[in-house]
DNA sequence: CCGCTTGTCTATAATGTCTATAGACTTGAT
DNA sequence: ATCAAGTCTATAGACATTATAGACAAGCGG
């Protein structure tokens, strides 16, 4: 894992918009001045999450984008993966993101990254927006 | 943190040596042949493991590398910072090699992006090659 | 000393990923 | 109708990854 600008932007639109669950719609801008993000890029990674039905548009005035989900039910890792790909530290030992790397074939050091990555994920899966909010 | 081959061959590389402690200098067209790695990349990243003291080499025939200190005193972690840079998922919470990240305003993640950290570190800081032979 | 073998070092190239940006299009509200 | 938003596809610049090439240096065996 390694978190690029698509995860943690994303992260933090996602926490203000469980922040601003109640009311209506929120437009991208306001979350762009709040977090110095690039519109045009907040915008091509908001699509990956609608199109994973973590948000909910809507277009026109009044239009914007809201949590499509409770934000108790969205976790870390949901957008973690979404964006980054893999959780684990290598693709080997990546339970949704296997492929063959070099240390495929040293057991022991694949079980090393096998016990990181599991913590990584137990961690991640088990904290949701909500918890951030 | 992301493994790329460069951390990942240099592990194999490593525990190779690791492995052949006894006799003389190991060549590096042995340990190529064993995990395929391609022989001119492989020399590249060996210069950056002598030049920080893992390894020593010798010229000629007989000549070739082996560990320049014990099995025990290599750890993961120092080869993988080597290699590959920061064992953090985001540099914002990474001790060695820190820099700003969007989340960093965002305390609550970094707290779980830290806990994290701490663990990998902790993990791959205890963990040598010889625990790996 | 010669010639072979092996490591050293610098430069460079091919490919892929990251981080956007541009622009034409669609939808909804008033 | 018009304006204000989001949608979507294409593309580009910078950087990282993964090497490869080639000239050089050092050690060994005769």
């Amino acid at each position: 894992m390694k978190l690029t600008t698509k995860s943690e932007y994303c992260l933090l639109a996602l926490l203000h918009l469980a922040r601003r669950q109640d009311g209506g719609f929120v437009k991208i801008e306001e979350i762009c001045d709040r977090y110095e993000i690039p519109k045009k890029y907040l915008e091509l990674l908001f699509m990956t999450l609608r199109q994973n039905r973590l948000i909910k548009t809507r277009r026109g005035t009044q239009g914007g984008y809201q949590l499509a989900v409770p934000a108790g039910r969205i976790s870390l890792a949901s957008i973690i993966r979404l964006m980054d790909g893999a959780l684990a530290p290598t693709e080997s030992v990546s339970t949704y993101f296997f492929s063959d790397t070099p240390i495929a074939r040293e057991e022991k050091l694949l079980s090393v990254f096998r016990e990181i990555r599991d913590y990584i994920a137990g961690r991640l899966e088990q904290i949701t927006l909500q918890d951030l909010v």
